[in-house]
DNA sequence: GTGTTTGCAAATGCTTTGCATCCCT
DNA sequence: AGGGATGCAAAGCATTTGCAAACAC
């Protein structure tokens, strides 16, 4: 399987697009971060070791990632798009605590097996999904 | 049960606020919506009988609106904020299909009783969720 | 009467875009 | 060489906020 860099320069090089320097180091440091991230973020972690790099370069390249398929966006309801990479990483979705905003991952097949059937039924063919549940953690209901 | 208009009187007294005419107004029209609105097209149907009403009042509403649960936000990656209303109506999820924005609505007890299960896994008492599956419908396909 | 709400406009915050320059290929 | 890419600043959106006047209770 190829790996997220490979990917990437598959998918630049199809599109007659550039491999520069500011999209390896976004590529890089985007998939060296475990969590969530939005755009500041992973501008503000690219400036310390790039100060030049715009942030308008990082919305850009984001919006590449997501369209090779190695980021995902999510919204949590704070006003921030926040990404994740998907390539070769298990897909999971999210519990959010609306107390403490905690956010605790978790992975289901059986869920995704009953979606795919909906889909079926809807004659969608599925690409991606978005399972978010809302509630209060242990901590938050005491 | 008690209606909409009645779970929104109780929780605006319950909080010492005042129910005004605007309140009023906005709440009728966003029960009348049978479908995901934004806040701009929402005020946009209250504009046409209510000239003087302004959006302002119209974000402020719905924010009051989603705390006593009458309204659920969804974001489906326009980059505006939808709302649909949940009191006595049946939970659905979504499919969106990324051709040509078509949103399908469904229903499935079985993952529903699943999102339960997880969250009792994970400590969690869960108020919400929100599931939406994307991909292409076959229209789009074709 | 008094504290809340409203409409307006200005402000904010995230994201996109125009443009001259720069850099891959 | 040449078309895409970059950084910057300006522009664009959706949403929020400050404030004086208006209103509900």
């Amino acid at each position: 399987m190829k790996n997220e860099k490979e990917v990437f320069e598959e998918y630049i090089s199809k599109k007659n697009l550039k491999f520069t320097s500011q999209r390896k180091i976004i590529l890089d440091t985007f998939l060296k971060e475990e969590w969530h991230i939005s755009t500041e973020e992973l501008y503000k972690k690219i400036s310390q070791k790039n100060p030049t790099i715009g942030i308008a370069t990082v919305y850009r390249t984001l919006k590449l990632l997501m369209g090779c398929g190695l980021a995902q966006e999510r919204q949590f309801g704070d006003g921030q798009t926040r990404y994740e990479h998907s390539h070769e990483h298990i897909h999971h979705d999210h519990i959010i605590c609306r107390g403490c905003g905690k956010i605790v991952e978790f992975k289901n097949d059986d869920i995704e097996k009953l979606q795919n059937e909906i889909a079926k039924k809807n004659r969608f063919k599925v690409y991606a999904h978005k399972l978010e549940l809302y509630g209060l953690c242990y901590d938050c209901i005491k």
